[in-house]
DNA sequence: CGGTATGTTGACAGTGATCAAGAAAGGTGG
DNA sequence: CCACCTTTCTTGATCACTGTCAACATACCG
């Protein structure tokens, strides 16, 4: 774990984003936590908080292998949990936003890197703490077990879409990235090209190619080298079939 | 949900069921729920049971779209989470084997289809209550993110498989399911090489080949159509990568 | 025993990878 | 603000892996 800079962030940024994370759980599912369980769960994990740690865009925030000591909440940026093969190759399971918590397991070691894919800021808890919290707390266990079903299903669909084809496989990932970050008509993107065509097993020629078909069809066109607005989005949605 | 067949099991079997449940989780993870807890968690889970019921292969057990009523427990048999798209292939996103508990979500419907791969015998737990008694039991609710998080490795697992190439991911799932089966020298396949394919994101010409080659190369034998010999294991998990 | 489902093998085609060159973007120091 | 350099992205030509189509073989089952 390579710490580059150690940052305090205000009261109002992490209630900002815990607000963030608990009002993005509950829009997408039935009631699962009661809303001041929501509050108490927020205010147990804020007391076992550390950190937020500064991560620059491309460095290591864990490796394949670290102890699992601990969860991580993105503050602010994007990361990517990977793993690269001996043949160098690298594919990217998921990329987590602002707001997302992630990293949990019942391991003993990281079976995947974490990887800020922008500067990022990450808050750090105990896994053991939040265990045992969890244990006799079940606005926190219910948490954990949210946040884990919620990433199961989108590692379950992202699974589906690699045995697609690679105009599928691009449309698909970025009407998912415009729903993620909520702004369906305009899609900045966080990552490198590099970083998309691992996520989606494809090479980076690949999916520069299929961005610049979109393009000439008329789907989308670019304000700049990595934002992309959406001009036909019942077209894109055609494309991911 | 299409019942085909009702039959009660003996206290014996679910006991085994239970107990091979547990035992599995145990081995490839810290101490998460203590033994005692476990013990206690089986008791519960076993007095709010419904079923098994008995499901013939290729029968549906869930469609895509189904109210996400019931978590299942493989009793017997293997089962298959999967999808059907509009073009009329299908992608297989798991196979569940006896002993897992599987169908877990936190939305209103499910978003695959369950289909029982071989003949099946499935016992039903109704979300609703089990997430009422995990709010307070403390096992409950572990047992339950234990479930989740072992079957998001798998899932992630499985999605860094799908941009490998095809002999790797053939001897992957081969060596995989030998593990899992317990019997790393003979692997049994439950299921048809449609399936296989399906799961593995080719075509079942491309699985057919890629045993063929294997057996041409001295690192399987064929004891029966679905029945194959692990010969050179070594070189088997160098085909993984 | 015959009929259907499942698996195997070959010939060929196509999607996407590879290799190579060049263009654009971004960052740094003068 | 511009020159320079590095990184990232684009585009073209070619190749290879895997898919498609077709025919046949084998297993399964009533």
């Amino acid at each position: 774990m390579s710490n580059i800079n150690l940052v305090r962030p205000t009261t109002f940024q992490l209630h900002k984003i815990l607000g963030t994370a608990s009002a993005h759980a509950k829009s997408s599912s039935p009631a699962f936590i009661l809303d001041d369980e929501q509050e108490q769960a927020k205010r147990a994990l804020l007391t076992m908080r550390r950190g937020p740690i500064r991560y620059r865009r491309n460095n290591t925030i864990v490796c394949e292998g670290d102890p699992t000591d601990y969860v991580f909440l993105i503050v602010d940026g994007t990361v990517r949990s990977c793993r690269t093969f001996h043949d160098g190759t690298r594919s990217i399971v998921a990329f987590h936003l602002i707001g997302e918590l992630f990293g949990w397991t019942d391991k003993l070691k990281h079976s995947l890197s974490v990887e800020a894919a922008t500067d990022a800021m990450i808050l750090f808890f105990k896994r053991s703490v939040l265990l045992s919290i969890a244990s006799h707390e079940g606005k926190i266990a219910s948490f954990l077990l949210k946040a884990t079903t919620k990433e199961l299903h989108r590692v379950q669909e992202h699974s589906l879409l690699l045995s697609r084809s690679a105009k599928c496989r691009v449309a698909s990932f970025l009407v998912d990235l415009s729903m993620r970050t909520g702004n369906p008509k305009c899609i900045e993107l966080p990552m490198s090209h590099q970083d998309i065509a691992d996520h989606l097993g494809l090479t980076i020629e690949t999916v520069s190619r299929t961005i610049t078909a979109m393009q000439r069809s008329g789907l989308i066109a670019r304000a700049s080298s990595r934002t992309l607005i959406v001009l036909n989005r019942a077209a894109l949605l055609r494309m991911m079939n």
